[in-house]
DNA sequence: GGCGCCATGTAAGTCGTTACATGATTGA
DNA sequence: TCAATCATGTAACGACTTACATGGCGCC
């Protein structure tokens, strides 16, 4: 939320909707929560209300606290907690199938991972043209997204040759 | 929980030092959510305590019901939902910060993650002869680590020389 | 006798999801 | 006028984490 008001003040609605199509590729939440955290930031002096307007419609503007929270977050490196994988999770497991089976488990994960790099084609597509902040470094994230894409698909296929 | 115990009954304690240097890499949990969790399997009938031994002990065993879900649960693929990851969120907002920063911030997760090839380096040697289920899948899923590491590397090097 | 490991759990609190609830405004 | 969209929130529940609490057993 603090890194997205950093290109201007915007209301919870405003914000979900640009989540939508940026963040919400590495860090999904829905809208009770980006409510929720709004409203979180705004009692901690992070956010200011910086102006009301009809349906309620509250806009939202970065303190100098918030950007400092935000630059702070980025820079102090947390340890990255390894993220889960059930995907990988289940492959221990694999020998509870017959090796068919087994084979049709990884040729299943190429296929989706092929599904979801055409996604990710498409929104190259979409963002190729921008020029702010968001599309700009947006474009490398893809880049992580597209090159990751590629060695899942490579991977499943060279697992399926493993079974025998 | 019902996968580990595959292999043959055991107690918590018993499954925690196994997750740890095998699951663990894929699921992180705690010990506190490892021994909630056989409560709940067991009220829910996928596990049995087969045994009870000195200091409480408590042998689990995974029922036939137990089997069948865990069958279940490996084969008809819950979407998965992606994996959350705040190191491409803080990218999004690298423009925060003096592009000095926002390179220092790609070398060195291409250092982090050169460490983290090494540690996957050092179980490869150290699962390398086991020939049981979990090893064998395991190796299949340290390679995927593996190549997803690489990859990772190769892109944050890429990335730090996209910014002028 | 005592150290180190075996062994199990509870409590409090945060994070996150799903589902529900409500209503105002705008434009065709 | 009425459908789409704007707009904000609450409630209930489950997942997960951190910290705490407790004690038995085996071996040197």
């Amino acid at each position: 939320m603090l890194g997205l008001l950093t290109e201007g003040p915007a209301s919870g609605y405003d914000l979900m909707k640009l989540f939508d199509v940026s963040l919400a590729n590495v860090w999904p939440a829905t809208q009770s929560q980006l409510y929720a955290e709004l409203g979180k930031l705004a009692d901690a002096g992070l956010v200011d209300v910086a102006a009301e307007g009809p349906r309620g419609r509250k806009e939202y503007a970065v303190t100098e606290a918030g950007l400092a929270e935000l630059r702070h977050w980025i820079s102090d490196v947390e340890p990255v907690r390894p993220a889960r994988s059930d995907m990988l999770l289940r492959v221990f497991f694999l020998a509870q199938l017959a090796p068919e089976q087994a084979r049709a488990y990884f040729r299943r994960q190429a296929e989706l991972t092929a599904k979801q790099l055409e996604y990710m084609e498409g929104i190259r597509g979409f963002v190729e043209e921008g020029t702010d902040d968001l599309s700009v470094y947006g474009r490398i994230a893809l880049e992580y997204g597209l090159r990751l894409g590629q060695v899942q698909q490579e991977w499943a296929e060279w697992a399926e040759g493993q079974i025998r």
